[in-house]
DNA sequence: ATGTCACCTGGTAGGTGA
């Protein structure tokens, strides 16, 4: 089975784009980050339409997530239970036999601001949930975009990030910690091109220069290690029309 | 070049967040 994550930075506006590349990839499971729809806006015939049923959670204006699966789910989850949040950043879900979890990470803004601490306790909170989530579900699997380039060959130019929001310390220790509750970074069990990205910003030109970082994550339960087949970033929808400045990932679970 | 994009409020631009 296949399962993918993809920030689709407004689904208004990329709906058209998510249902084309349902169509190429129909894979059993995608979560969703940064919808930015109320959930009475939230397309679901359309994806029911393309064969997927749909769970989601959104805001006005920011966040939001959902998820989609080719089987039914259920023990649906929203947000992070114990961690009170106004933001609306967690969709989780039971499918054929995985536990799924969707995040999206705060974004921090900046190290030293109010958000970026905001950030630190989200993955604090977020960690000491996992930690419970995977007592109870052995076979996990936590994507979404993450907002952190875990380490140096993430970054397109580390000299210029280091110290900058998604490349600190601090982030990468929280990201470290995910790791240590037994969560494997299923991009890095296989060989990868390198300047692999799944993330450049709108500005400066920067899909063109391939100057990105590699922020969207799928990690796998220790339970699941020995079922991922391959791992990759599809850079394909960046080249669209009005694209996200973030694109899809995907693992292969036999 | 902090050079783009999305979405809000409230209006034909400015602010916020990423």
């Amino acid at each position: 089975m296949k399962l993918a994550t993809w920030n689709v930075n407004s689904l208004g506006v990329r709906l058209q784009h998510l249902t084309n590349w349902l169509q190429a990839h129909p894979v059993d499971v995608l979560v969703l980050q940064e919808t930015k729809l109320t959930d009475d806006k939230f397309p679901a015939a359309e994806l029911q339409a393309a064969g997927y049923h749909a769970a989601f959670f959104g805001q006005k204006t920011y966040n939001g997530v959902a998820l989609l699966t080719r089987s039914a789910h259920d023990t649906v989850v929203r947000n992070i239970p114990g961690f009170a949040d106004e933001q609306a950043r967690v969709i989780g879900a039971s499918v054929d036999g995985l536990r799924i979890v969707g995040v999206y990470v705060p974004n921090g803004q900046a190290p030293g601001t109010d958000k970026y601490e905001y950030k630190l306790q989200w993955l604090r909170g977020l960690r000491d949930w996992l930690r419970e989530e995977l007592a109870v579900h052995r076979e996990l699997v936590l994507m979404g975009d993450f907002n952190i380039a875990p380490e140096d060959r993430d970054v397109h130019d580390p000299a210029v990030w280091a110290g900058q929001i998604m490349c600190t310390e601090a982030e990468r220790d929280q990201f470290r910690h995910l790791l240590e509750l037994g969560l494997v970074d299923a991009f890095r069990l296989f060989d990868q091109p390198p300047k692999s990205w799944t993330w450049w910003d709108y500005r400066m030109l920067a899909f063109r220069k391939n100057q990105g970082l590699r922020i969207d994550h799928i990690l796998v339960s220790e339970a699941l290690r020995g079922r991922v087949r391959a791992c990759s970033i599809d850079r394909e929808p960046r080249k669209l029309e009005r694209p996200s400045d973030h694109v899809p990932v995907t693992v292969e679970l036999a």
